[in-house]
DNA sequence: TGACAACTATATACAAAGTATATATATAAA
DNA sequence: TTTATATATATACTTTGTATATAGTTGTCA
């Protein structure tokens, strides 16, 4: 349901068709956030059969390039965004990270290799951690919200490094304690 | 994908029904994690075309309660949980969260609406915050992982509380900044 | 120049995750 | 004893996410 709002709120912006809106994403928000093709068209099929965009079709001809579908926001699109932008969001954030999940249960494996996928972690979140720094430069000229959305990137992704560099030494400190105690 | 070795995991520690899965999901990991009954029965009935578990069904008069399925892992199924372990995860997290999606928008909406859902979240994560300290104390004496888990989620609660209070105040800041530009 | 890769652009089939609701029995409470 | 609540499963449906097909454009390099 949030997926329409999301492109509603990038058309808000600027006219956009499908590929422009999904690189839009990549460039700004391709840490955090990633969106599909197979989401991206029959989504902006939908905003256009209720009303919020209308849709322009360019000919190969009319600019050169490939055939495309520029979309508009309306006005009923604009109110439809306010809307939404007043109303409570529904229910608190969920985390759904395989990781993680897969962290629950480490225990029933061996610790040896449990270690090694969260050092892959720790290499990931190092380079993402990077990026995430790189951008804020350019984010901070784009107003309040998306320097604050961009700063709680980057303190996330730091608390997140610190605790599995934290994970990492109590476990080999827990599993040094389990060896002695079966000796 | 998984859900599949979520469940098979749980059902690792001890053998569940579906019902005692959800229940057992909500208690224990409620705050960050939920799943519903159209998720676990068929899965559950997946796992078991795939051999991963057996059920056993039990009519209502063998136990004097409703009509149950327990389900068992098999050592296939024990398997191929350990395999899932060793394995590198797909890719690394991604945020789905209305209320940041909404943030990023707030810009076109105005400042006050904005503060007011950036309260109601501080209440909502003070409330969860308090739930999962409570939980700590609870989770310190399942072993390292589950302990660092939830450790994990108090750590990433807190920063998430400080970020909405400071985000409070700077929109504020830079709100009385644009008034003063427009006079 | 002409073949081939890379990029731009849309579309659709499919799989996984999440929501809503229906059904039935058992137990507790009023 | 009726009613509400808890236990238990099932299925239809929606939303989200992945994979892949198609086609024109641009750049390159032999």
């Amino acid at each position: 349901m949030s997926i329409k709002y999301a492109i509603l709120g990038l058309l808000n912006y600027t006219d956009m068709h499908g590929y422009r809106i999904k690189e839009h994403i990549e460039k700004n928000f391709g840490h955090m956030w990633s969106i599909n093709f197979g989401q991206i068209y029959p989504n902006l099929k939908d905003l256009e059969k209720d009303g919020y965009v209308t849709m322009l079709e360019l000919a190969p001809s009319d600019d050169g390039g490939p055939h495309k579908k520029l979309y508009t926001i309306t006005e009923k699109g604009e109110e439809e965004l306010l809307r939404w932008l007043s109303e409570s969001p529904e229910r608190p954030m969920l985390i759904r990270d395989s990781f993680l999940l897969k962290f629950a249960f480490f225990g029933f494996g061996e610790t040896g290799q449990a270690l090694s996928i969260i050092d892959e972690q720790i290499v990931v979140f190092e380079e993402q951690l990077l990026r995430r720094r790189k951008n804020h430069v350019r984010w901070e000229r784009m107003g309040v919200y998306v320097r604050l959305l961009a700063e709680l990137g980057i303190t996330q992704n730091e608390m997140y490094l610190e605790w599995l560099r934290r994970a990492r030494q109590e476990i080999i400190h827990s599993d040094k304690e389990a060896v002695l105690e079966n000796a």
